[in-house]
DNA sequence: CATATCATCCACATTGTTGAACATATATAC
DNA sequence: GTATATATGTTCAACAATGTGGATGATATG
């Protein structure tokens, strides 16, 4: 059996949590660099937003033009419950692996 | 670039962060299925731990036979400054990305 | 030599990453 | 108005790295 979540889908996932209907390519970019210090490439996030749909973790809708400038609609996103679901496994498994030994892991160096 | 450490060799790690001298192939398994309740297979985690070992994030030796009862000999596993290094940035990304969201992922069913 | 423990191999599935191309909205010039 | 420039966003395709599991091999003691 594959993996609940991959490393980078947990990550797009809790952007998707955090950001609820301001979700979209860009955004989630953003917050995922913004959090996590780590540059990555905007496709990435197109192609992990795109497999959590087939999977039927995510549902995505394509916007309205906005007023702002020019460009092209954007493709919005939302977290289905069957992937909040596998979000909560993931986060509890990581937060059990990880149970006690915040104090050791914040002080690594 | 790849991605610092994957979902899987997180979780590796953590364990021999945990585990100490104790760490080896059947103790990390048992500390994985117990922490995650997830089952996995022992290749697995051999496969996981030689492959952070050629990254340089662990150091393997092979112990004494032990008076327990039969067996090949184990091979042990510890964790060296890279890999602390490394896990800290994961720990720390996942951090980030969940700061304040702890309530609400909890609260998931 | 029988059995219990552990480790290794190997082949394949799933995820991660990137560069380049494509699409579409408004702005601006004529 | 119509053409073209430009700003935003998304899609594609190819390849690299990780994740998994079944079968096989190695080595200790009873």
């Amino acid at each position: 059996m594959p993996p609940l979540l991959g490393e980078f889908e947990q990550l797009v996932l809790l952007a998707l949590l955090r950001l609820g209907p301001d979700s979209y390519g860009a955004t989630v970019r953003r917050e995922i660099e913004t959090r996590t210090g780590r540059e990555i490439a905007i496709s990435a996030v197109y192609t992990t937003l795109e497999r959590l749909e087939q999977k039927g973790l995510v549902r995505s809708r394509v916007g309205e033009p906005t007023a702002e400038r020019g460009g092209r609609r954007r493709r919005h996103f939302e977290l289905l419950p069957p992937g909040a679901q596998a979000l909560k496994v993931a986060y509890d498994s990581f937060t059990g692996m990880t149970a006690g030994l915040e104090r050791r892991l914040k002080a690594l160096r």
